[in-house]
DNA sequence: TAGTGGTCTAGACCACTTC
DNA sequence: AAGTGGTCTAGACCACTAA
């Protein structure tokens, strides 16, 4: 028996896919679809409450529930990292990144910190140190407008970066092309990376700071990024809205026949 | 005001997080924590499902409220593609994948059915093809014992496959060597690939044929498929739980001022 | 102040599982 | 039959927004 809110939802996820609602569109009020005799108060918001759990509409109090822009995902391919960006010109890395993918830049759509911290588990693992061990955290809350859109935290080894301007705890983005800039001066150039990518649905803390509806799905990415002699010279996670990133890669299909030094 | 259902649900989470219910206990029961003053029937039974949805308890009438077991992540790197995988051994590509892991095989743990359908948009554009031509899409739901982990639906050109046993709709992997192999040995040989990866929360339909509580996040993965002089030769959709799967991937940090032919 | 969604209750009843 | 979670109602009340 398929309940009566499940199957009040689906017909108004029908009517939204078939765009008699369209994005920004009211749907009917919580009591009207009540007098329309679609069942009690209880059962119309359970139904309202699986749509907005699928992602299809966002319902807040004295407003009402409206179908959900669909923001175009941001397709983050592995040349956002083209070492030219960051080293040859004046851009910062994420800068380069909204002029590519033709968004403007405001300032303060970046807040950064940075504090000495006790290393989290993948990251003491990644820089292979001990449990525990003391890393430099440098954490920073991105965003798009008013919007949040994910937050970055980068892991370094204190003898790599100390006396460097990365350690100075100044808002803004890491200075003149940014982290991996600062790297290079220091004499740590980055060669290859590896990321590793998981979906889970935001902790109550990540939806209050990413200010995301309760129960929206987040992308996790782990970055560790190596110079040519295979040193880890950054780790870092990343916690995405995942309604805002999409990833691509491409790479040769491996034959560990021929290929004995196969990169992966 | 933090409503009554959150306040238990998250004395109820941390519970779980501090191991006072370990992975298969049993919570108490909705009437006991009813009978406790926590609330009515329909309080409590809120705060439960806000476990479920944040994916810490499963619930199942008859049997109570049970803590989630974790399943390890299984990772998913680019060698499980490896030529020498599908091309010189009897293994089937996915089978393959089991030993790895060190998991059994077992009959029937994955279903699959061909047909020649409209192509979906995605599919039309992977394959340079008019929107709405006609593709040959191979469709399989994979699980793990009786838990489906995810669906996959490769679509390929009729002339690719046409006359080859992958259009044979016979249930079961597309016989020795999986999908690639076929291709291979009708004269299309596999060479690089690209993924492009997203999350979002599983649709209704999603839902139920992977068994996930609702709203539970799925990755949904694209892989398009080159041989060497560039023809797209598969283009698959994957919808994977998200709670049983991380991508990894590897590459070299691009240089567009010394590598004027970069790959991505 | 009026209208919106959100919470909560008490109790009836349903669907499924185990004994 | 007994016990589990799930659904549904009718109505009261709360929190927030707009005019």
């Amino acid at each position: 028996m398929t309940p009566k809110w499940r199957e009040l939802a689906d017909k108004l996820a029908e009517q939204i896919k078939a765009g008699e609602y369209g994005p920004g569109a009211q749907l009917p009020h919580i009591r009207e679809l009540v007098d329309a005799g679609e069942g009690s108060k209880s059962t119309v918001h359970a139904a309202y409450k699986a749509l907005e759990a699928e992602g299809l509409v966002t319902s807040s109090r004295g407003h009402g529930t409206v179908v959900r822009q669909r923001v175009p995902l941001k397709r983050l391919g592995i040349d956002r990292y083209d070492k030219a960006k960051w080293r040859d010109g004046d851009e910062v890395a994420f800068i380069a990144d909204r002029v590519a993918s033709g968004r403007a830049y405001r300032r303060n759509e970046q807040t950064q910190t940075v504090s000495l911290v006790e290393a989290p588990l993948a990251a003491s693992e990644a820089h292979g140190l001990p449990a525990g061990a003391e890393v430099y955290a440098r954490a920073r809350l991105v965003k798009e407008g008013q919007q949040p859109t994910h937050c970055l935290t980068s892991y370094y080894r204190p003898e790599h970066v100390e006396g460097t301007r990365l350690v100075d705890p100044t808002p803004g983005p890491a200075g003149r092309g940014g982290g991996f800039r600062v790297l290079y001066d220091a004499g740590y150039e980055i060669d290859h990376m590896k990321e590793q990518i998981f979906a889970r649905t935001a902790t109550a803390d990540e939806s209050k700071l990413l200010q995301l509806p309760p129960g929206e799905p987040v992308v996790e990415l782990h970055r560790t990024t190596y110079t040519a002699d295979g040193t880890v010279v950054e780790f870092a996670i990343g916690v995405h809205a995942a309604s805002r990133f999409a990833w691509e890669y491409k790479f040769q299909v491996p034959d560990s026949a021929t290929d004995k030094e196969n990169p992966q």
